[in-house]
DNA sequence: CTTGTAGTTTACTAAATAGTAAACAATTCG
DNA sequence: CGAATTGTTTACTATTTAGTAAACTACAAG
C-alpha cells in the first residue's frame, strides 16, 4: 500500500548515464537528481549516499542489460571459439552505435568506475570486482570447452581468460580515451592469437 | 633574480602522487597544497587550475621518469622481442615493488586519469593521448624490427602495437582493481602469442 | 471513506571548495 | 646599499555540495 513511484529507477538510470559519460567523481548528487527529475529529499529516501547509488546502478545495469547479453554471446549452443569471436565483434558494433548516437565511445562503465574508485570506496570496489569476475568466467568456460574439443592447446584456462579480459578492457579504454573505433577492430583475431587457435591461413 | 623556490616541483610531485593513488576527481587543490606543504596562494601563482597542474604533472612524470625507462627497455641494442619481453617483465616487477611499498597496485596514472577525464577536459585528454601514442610507438618500432628479422610474421605493425598496448593497460587496470599481481604474470608470453612469435615448444 | 503507509517537497544548515587581492619577504643585480 | 623581481602568506568571498527535518500528498486496503 501507500504511494507508488518510479523515482528509484529514474535515479539508477540517471546515475549510470552520467557516471558512464563523465566519471564517478565529477558527478554530483544534485546533478543526478536534476537529470532524473527527482528532488534530493527523494534521493535520500532511497539511497544513503552517492556510493550506495553507484553500487545499485552497476548491479541493476549488469542484471538487466549486461548479463542477458553475455548469456547470449556465450551460449553453450554456439561453438566455443565462435562465442568469443562473436562477443568481440559485438563489442565493436555496440561501441560503434554508441559513438554514432552519443558522439563518444564510452567503453565499459564497470571497469572505468572500478579503476577510478577502487582505492577510495570498498562498496563500489567489491561490486565491480564481482561483476568483472563473473564476466571473466564466461571466457574461462568457453576456453575450457575449446580445449576439450581440441580447438586450442591445453593450459591454464583461468589465466588465459584474464588475458582475454585484459585485452577487452584495455581496448575499450583506449577506444574511450581516443574516441576511436579502430582500437576495437582486430579484437576477434587477436583473441584467437592469444588462445593459440589454428588460423585459417597458418602463420608459418 | 628574485626569490627562488621549489614549490612548483613540490606541487607537481604531490599532485601526481595523490591523483595516482586516489583519482583526479576526488583530489582537491587544498589537499594537493597540504601534501606539498605549499599555501594555496602559491599554487595559483604557478598554475591556473587543477587541470593545468595535472597536465604539467603528467608531462613532468613522463619526461623525467617514464621516457628514460622506456628508452632503456626498448633500446635498439636489445633484440626486438627481448625488448618487449623485458618491458612486460619489468611492468610486473615495478608494480610488485609498488604493492610492497604502498600497499596497493596503482597501475598507469596516464591511462587511469585519461579514462576518467577524457570526456571532461580537453587539455588533460590531449596530453594523455600524446603520451599514450608515444608509448605505443615503442611497441610499433620493436614489432617492425622483429618483422624485418623474420622473428614474427609480416603484418600491420601499428595495429599489433595497439593490441599489445591494450593488453598492457587492461592488465594494469585489472591489477589495480583487484590489487592482484597475478594479472601481470603472464604478460611476456601473452605478448609473444599476440605477435605470433615462434614458441620454444611449438604449439601443434 | 478513513486510516496507515509510501513517497514527495521545501527550506534549511554546515562544510568544503575554488578562487582572489594585497600586503609581505627574500633574492640578486646594478 | 636599494630597486626590481620573484615568490609567499594571510584573510577573505562566493559558490557548490552533502545532508537533514518536517510538513505535505497520494494511494490502497479494509
Amino acid at each position: 500500500m501507500g504511494r507508488t513511484s518510479n523515482a528509484k529507477e529514474l535515479l539508477l538510470a540517471a546515475a549510470l548515464d552520467l557516471i558512464w559519460s563523465r566519471s564517478y567523481g565529477v558527478v554530483t548528487i544534485d546533478a543526478i537528481c536534476e537529470k532524473a527529475g527527482v528532488k534530493k529529499g527523494s534521493f535520500y529516501y532511497f539511497f544513503e549516499s552517492k556510493a550506495d547509488l553507484a553500487v545499485a546502478a552497476l548491479n541493476e545495469s549488469w542484471e538487466s542489460r549486461g548479463k542477458p547479453k553475455w548469456d547470449g554471446y556465450f551460449s553453450a549452443s554456439t561453438a566455443p571459439l565462435e562465442r568469443i569471436r562473436n562477443f568481440f565483434k559485438a563489442t565493436h558494433d555496440i561501441q560503434e552505435i554508441m559513438q554514432k548516437e552519443q558522439g563518444a565511445i564510452l567503453g565499459c562503465p564497470c571497469f572505468s568506475v572500478g579503476s577510478e574508485t577502487c582505492t577510495q570506496d570498498d562498496g563500489i570496489r567489491e561490486k565491480v570486482q564481482d561483476i568483472l569476475q563473473r564476466q571473466t568466467r564466461y571466457f574461462e568456460s568457453a576456453i575450457r570447452d575449446a580445449q576439450a574439443e581440441g580447438l586450442v592447446p591445453a593450459g591454464d584456462a583461468a589465466a588465459k581468460a584474464k588475458c582475454l579480459f585484459a585485452l577487452f578492457e584495455g581496448s575499450l579504454g583506449q577506444a574511450r580515451i581516443h574516441n576511436d573505433l579502430s582500437y576495437l577492430r582486430d579484437l576477434p583475431e587477436t583473441a584467437m592469437d592469444i588462445l593459440g587457435a589454428k588460423r585459417l591461413q597458418p602463420v608459418s
